[in-house]
DNA sequence: GGCAATGTTAGCCG
DNA sequence: TCGGCTAACATTGC
């Protein structure tokens, strides 16, 4: 799940958490996801701090505290922020617990500890370590433009890889190519200025609509292909069935009828 | 049992 | 150098 929009839920869910609290300590169930610091550094690193501001490149998460260190996420494949009170039974797959004032917790909780959980000294430095883009809702159209037409990679494949865009990863990039009618194998260069637009358009409108829903498919419009990915499903406009195709070693979907590239 | 699953990263190849 | 592919990481569910 953890694509941008999750993050961006997560972001919201750790500043409503955290907001007039401090962090009393931290307790590391699970050191695997630990990345760059040990549990007694985490735990010195940001017991006594409180959360300034937060930051989101992509799907990485940045909590600034006033002098640093500041906290770093990463979510990987399965993780997930989620806020309990003292009294209450933590998740399964509680992997890091920040305490916070007031008696509550915020929990980093990853089945398969894919997630990072770090400490940064700065954000923009580790920003530039990760080598990571402009975040996906933070490029103009014709920033857009510059980035597919000076690539010669294909057009899903430029979309996921998050030195080029930050935040989009499998599932949401093949829901904004449906809904911009592009054909995800085409080459990027070869959209038009027609579907860069579209394409920008459908950015925002995929990624803010996702984060209104909370970043559950649940609640995410009937119309959409997060629906459908499955081999022959049908497609969400019934123009014939959906396919799918090999890209970075993972399946992507699309609607062969309704995705016809060019712009 | 086999296979695939939202993530990143390293290594290989052309 | 770049793009694309594979494997590895760990766990679960179909």
């Amino acid at each position: 799940m953890p694509e941008l929009p999750d993050v961006e839920v997560y972001r919201r869910r750790l500043v409503d958490a955290t907001r007039r609290r401090r962090v009393d300590g931290v307790t590391v169930h699970d050191t695997q996801v630990l990345r760059g610091v040990g549990r007694r550094r985490l735990d010195s690193a940001l017991s006594g701090a409180r959360f300034v501001r937060t930051r989101r490149r992509g799907k990485t998460l940045y909590a600034v505290t006033s002098h640093g260190p500041h906290l770093r996420l990463h979510f990987g494949m399965t993780g997930d922020l989620v806020v309990r009170d003292d009294d209450e039974e933590v998740p399964a797959h509680t992997r890091v617990a920040l305490r916070l004032s007031g008696g509550r917790r915020l929990l980093f909780v990853d089945q398969r500890r894919f997630g990072q959980v770090g400490v940064v000294d700065d954000v923009d430095d580790d920003i530039a370590a990760h080598d990571l883009g402009p975040d996906a809702l933070d490029l103009d159209p014709a920033a857009l433009g510059e980035l597919l037409h000076g690539s010669s990679a294909g057009l899903k494949a430029l979309l996921v890889d998050q030195s080029q865009v930050a935040g989009l990863g499998n599932i949401y990039t093949d829901e904004v190519l449906f809904h911009a009618r592009l054909d995800p194998r085409s080459p990027a260069a070869d959209v038009g200025n027609a579907g860069v637009r579209r394409l920008h358009r459908q950015l925002h409108r995929v990624l803010d609509r996702a984060v209104a829903a909370g970043a559950d498919p649940r609640s995410m419009p009937r119309g959409w292909l997060i629906h459908r990915r499955t081999e022959d499903a049908e497609c969400p406009r019934g123009n014939g069935p959906i396919r799918s195709f090999p890209v970075g070693g993972r399946r992507g979907y699309w609607c062969p009828a309704c995705q016809d590239g060019r712009g």
